[in-house]
DNA sequence: TATATTTGCAACCGATTAGTTTCGCAAATA
DNA sequence: TATTTGCGAAACTAATCGGTTGCAAATATA
């Protein structure tokens, strides 16, 4: 069984969630009332991100509260990061190739 | 037929795709050769990327160069921004809390 | 104690996924 | 011209996914 963090945030209602307790932690009744689905798939889908460890669980009662585990969401953007190095220099060259117009155009 | 950057990037496959050819463009047959499956199936997934306009390809003869759009990247990394602002600041609390700390121990 | 509320889990279902094999087409090469 | 090479598309398959309904367990409330 696949589960990582990228296969987390595949699905709309996951990344929706994720948005959604990134704030304040929430019961799975209350996350379920923002959504038009029955409770037990989203109690599915909390499943799933606290497999990947994206959020965590605190008992109350017999209310338990999920909470996004923010710094798990830094995976992605250590993986980006490599990316942001290109794109960044990408634009380096482009403005590069503008400054030598510039010059050519004196 | 659900089709964005998250679904995307869910492959690991997909993924390895991405980082084979960020740097340079790579042929279907150069980029399976990376691979332990099918050319077809990574055609496959060259279609998906292509679909989600993460790559573009272009043609020289019968050969067809597949190339990454970085700037499609940053889909993600935008995503990312509101939680890059919650984490930011969580740490800046954490470092409030240790201020406070260092100072009650003057 | 009896009842209601909050929740997770299992069983099931249709749709989607990632892979395979087979095929056809176009470009390069003998 | 005949053959090889590079490629995408179609058909098929096993596995997984996201959703449902129907439970059982634990906690709160009457």
């Amino acid at each position: 069984m696949r589960r990582d963090v990228f296969q987390a945030i595949a699905d709309p209602t996951r990344r929706a969630i994720i948005v959604l307790i990134a704030l304040q932690a929430m019961t799975p009744n209350a996350i379920a009332g923002h959504f038009d689905t029955t409770r037990q798939a989203i109690s599915k889908h909390l499943r799933i991100l606290t497999e990947c460890e994206l959020i965590t669980q605190e008992q109350q009662g017999r209310e338990i509260y999920y909470q996004l585990e923010v710094k798990k969401m830094k995976e992605i953007d250590k993986w980006l990061e490599q990316f942001r190095k290109i794109w960044e220099s990408r634009f380096n060259q482009l403005d590069e190739v503008l400054l030598t117009i510039k010059k050519n155009k004196k």
